[in-house]
DNA sequence: CGAATTTGACCGGCGC
DNA sequence: GCGCCGGTCAAATTCG
């Protein structure tokens, strides 16, 4: 008899719906409301999901067009991200693709984004000129807004708290988490979105370099995928996973339809049957006891 | 009782 | 030099 465990992104279902009663809550709504690459990395939005031609999200106009932005200009903004599935809107139009949070906090959001960018661009011009031997090297960051009532979430990684701070103009603390594996020097850093405060915004630093413990000890078609040690591994593929449910179920279309079936049963999993009605609620991992 | 979290102290970078 | 701020440390406390 196999016994079931449901994940939704990594977030145990079981703990949603303790909070939310009736109605689970989706943890994750888009990955992509905002992500920051490293200025040297010429990586798409495609390479940085890890889709490869054989993926059935490589069929999304939306995300090609997006990983052609990223490619060009290192970062790609909310306001860019709408810009690009508001050309490919889907027939439903009231369905909200990108969050429940309005255009207002989106875009108040999004200005502060760019703004701390171009200020830590120009501290980073500033401290080169200055400095002629680089002290520390920042780890590559990726930071990810998302949509949950739950701070820490779940990602198959094991961390421990180390800090928490006062984020200023904000009533919500900043986390600090380093992963429990000793020779592995990933930190992540948890805050909640003062704007919407539905939002978590987690930014992970560094790239694991041992596998998922959770994925270890489950032998799910997720484990089987990931790119063990790089930090576009296990989370990534949640999150690709998660993507096309979320362009399917919200009405995109892949350009080439007849065959994304069949890609998606190969690629992601032959044992989750893809229901259109269950939307999000279908990222679900079957394990076997 | 060991592991994980909390929380005030501390540190280094930066602007004034 | 001083104060602010983001990040980290580590002793105390809580948790399982």
């Amino acid at each position: 008899m196999e016994k079931k465990e449901i994940m939704m992104m990594g977030l145990k279902m079981e703990d949603s719906l303790n909070i939310n009663g009736s109605s689970p809550f989706i943890p994750f709504s888009t990955m992509f409301d905002f992500c920051e690459v490293e200025k040297n990395s010429s990586l798409g939005f495609m390479e940085l999901l890890g889709v490869q031609n054989s993926d059935p999200l490589f069929d999304f106009p939306q995300l090609s067009t997006m990983s052609s932005i990223l490619k060009d200009q290192q970062e790609i903004t909310l306001k860019e991200c709408f810009e690009v599935l508001n050309t490919h809107q889907p027939s439903t139009p009231n369905s909200s693709f990108i969050s429940s949070a309005s255009n207002e906090v989106v875009n108040d959001e999004h200005n502060k984004i760019v703004e701390q960018l171009h200020e830590k661009q120009n501290t980073n011009k500033k401290s080169k000129t200055k400095k002629t031997n680089e002290k520390r090297k920042r780890e590559p960051r990726f930071a990810f807004m998302t949509k949950s009532e739950v701070d820490h979430l779940e990602d198959g990684y094991r961390w421990r708290k180390y800090g928490q701070k006062a984020v200023k103009n904000s009533p919500f603390p900043r986390s600090y988490y380093r992963c429990t594996n000793t020779s592995c020097n990933v930190k992540k850093r948890v805050e909640r979105s003062f704007t919407d405060p539905s939002i978590v915004v987690t930014t992970y630093e560094g790239k694991h370099t041992h596998s998922s413990p959770v994925m270890a000890r489950t032998s799910t078609n997720f484990g089987s995928i990931m790119h063990g040690g790089n930090y576009v591994s296990q989370y990534y593929q949640h999150q690709k996973h998660q993507l096309f449910n979320t362009m399917s179920s919200f009405g995109f279309s892949s350009s080439s339809s007849s065959t994304t079936s069949s890609k998606v049963s190969s690629t992601f999993s032959q044992e989750v049957p893809f229901s259109r009605d269950n939307g999000l609620l279908q990222d679900i991992v079957y394990s076997h006891i």
